[in-house]
DNA sequence: ACGTAAACGAGACGGTACGTCCTGTCTTAGT
DNA sequence: ACTAAGACAGGACGTACCGTCTCGTTTACGT
């Protein structure tokens, strides 16, 4: 296969060669580890990541990552877990604006990172991996949470009833937002000429929110 | 081979030992493949499905596969194809009635039938397979278009005004459906205790859908 | 695999179950392969040998095998290497004693031993594989050098003119032997009653290099 | 595999869309079997001779080869049947020369036709397969009364005595014909440069049966 | 004259083996 | 104790052939 070599001249940073610091972990091999991980992810997706490219990539032994993932999900778990650090802070001044914003700055990133190659990797991996789906559930309901507070500063406002429906509302905003991605339908929206579907999506529900008090 | 019984046993059917029917496809062939692949993708999920595992359950040569099924995901495409002929037709007299049990059916569908797994498993290999992406997208399009006429069909019935915006709903919808498929999220409610979550999504989104006219 | 013990079965050490001994070639691995490969190809002769086959017997993985040998071929000959370091010595007292005494001894041995049946497959093995052929060469020029250095003993007893045609004596000698062997024509003299026609070849070959002087 | 495309291309002779003669066999499709055979044979050798690549080059369905052959043995049998029907006959007026000139062209014919490739394979398939083994047995004893006519006509020439030992000189031919066929070693004499070994050996062969007398 | 029988090409069938890739475990040798 | 390295058993990949089977067609022969 051609990508064995590939995996290999791509690197880069030429190989500096690391070797044990003595008894206790080495997180230059952690991040070595992860940036490669993170790259093969974007470059060839989930079908090229393997634990064995991985290692190649990163001039790793396959045991050190064995010792600190326990497979390949803990791994792809763990890339993104480093990249959603980068947390999407948003204040418009009202509700809609934070929200539309909200979602096209999650589709930026998916779309400009490799986090969205990663991500979808992750879900995929939940389907069949048990400990991945409960990983990804907890990492959802994290998120949502975050959303919810959100629509709760935006209720504050007066943006929104308080007796509005929040969770349901903040069930479709992200089931909209995955469904996108899953399908690739994530593009940038094409400012002039096409008018972007994402803020009537948005309405459709701040309405529907507003209806259910 | 003799010593692979161990696998074909569960099958129940006693192999009846098919064999070529003259120089085209031997349709007994492809049912056992496709229902031995459905078999397998319900029991051990996407993980424990091989092309290999496939051939030694139908009783086929890896060959036989190979020549109608250019790989495992167009396998597993024609397995969904072959479930989901099952329609949901639903008509209850108003468009919520009608959503709520569209929604439920189909997750009932989805819990009680090996088509769940066997869609899970699509959408997963979506993420790696462009081919696969392609036929989720036409498939997605289509299934949105059916809705679309239920929706639709409330219109006509005065359930929604008519300016509403139609393909918002429908996506919102699709992406609520999926996102509990995908989290594992599609359970029996549990009739008398916990209140179903399902009609309240279903609410919010008609609202919205209505104040959006 | 479970499935495959038939195959293990006969080789009655019970599979110890080897596994890597750091990062170099473990020698039980090899003399596994090396016996599952030699009983093989005396049991069922060049037809049943296949890697897959020696693997299964040897319960060794097929990488294991292709890492180490690059093709059948290969693990063909090192198969016969190894029993061929029964080295045939003689001594008689007279030319013609020993030459007889080398083919008696020689036909013995691919009669008795597995090295028959290997060396018949390695000849085989050499009209389609050129490495075969010339590894098998160049085995043939060192097997030469021994007989050619028995004749030349056999001259400086006197048994022969020190001008007589050695090389063509030593080839005939071959020829001989490899024809008695590839025709299957190497069964032990009936000592009474058949008289052997090994003597009288020696002996029209040792008169007539006697002759060529 | 290129060679497939390979193999349909070189025909030649366009294809004539053989078909049934009736409920008998077509000897049209014999030949054209047979053909194949020797040309896959004399190209790329036993490795490259299966029965579907004959069937693919002769444009023949393969049960019409099972149909007449049992196996693969057979046919190679066969054409090597076909090809042996050249006989070399020769009377240049002395045992001596007979011999030599016998060998030169039995060289020289496995040389520069396919006969030579056939008859290696010929050989190598009967070291597994124990029909073929008696057919090239039998074969070998046909050449041998050939030979030995020869040499008869040497003795009633008077070139050797009467009770010269016949059967130890006719195999001692046949062995050095063999080794050198099985080694490769059949290379066309370099005139002028290298002198030929061949007569020696010769010469060495007809002293010794004088001297067996 | 026509139906039957056999041969034909084609190619699908259940299989075995190929040689390659990856998995997760293990051991070594070196910080 | 931890590292890079890499061998190990195992198993799936996708391909080539095996030898068998059935098809639909094409003759020739015996009614």
């Amino acid at each position: 296969m051609g990508e064995h070599s590939a995996d290999v001249a791509p690197k880069g940073k030429a190989a500096p060669r690391r070797t044990s610091i003595g008894g206790r972990r080495n997180p230059a091999s952690a991040s070595a580890i992860l940036e490669a991980a993170e790259a093969i992810l974007s470059e060839t997706g989930l079908a090229g990541f393997s634990i064995e490219a991985v290692a190649r990539r990163a001039g790793a032994g396959k045991p050190t990552i064995y010792r600190w993932w326990p497979n390949r999900s803990a791994l792809l778990m763990d890339v993104y877990a480093r990249q959603k650090e980068t947390v999407l802070r948003v204040d418009t001044g009202t509700l809609e604006g934070d929200l539309v914003e909200l979602l096209t700055r999650l589709f930026a990133f998916w779309r400009d990172t490799p986090a969205g190659a990663t991500f979808r990797s992750i879900i995929a991996e939940a389907q069949s991996d048990p400990a991945s789906l409960a990983a990804l559930q907890s990492f959802l309901a994290d998120r949502r949470a975050y959303v919810g507070e959100v629509v709760a500063r935006g209720i504050a406002r007066g943006d929104l009833p308080p007796k509005a429906d929040l969770p349901s509302l903040v069930e479709l905003i992200f089931g909209f937002a995955w469904m996108r991605l899953l399908t690739g339908d994530i593009a940038a929206p094409d400012a002039d000429h096409v008018p972007d579907a994402l803020p009537a999506r948005v309405r459709l529900l701040l309405r529907g929110a507003a209806a259910t008090a």
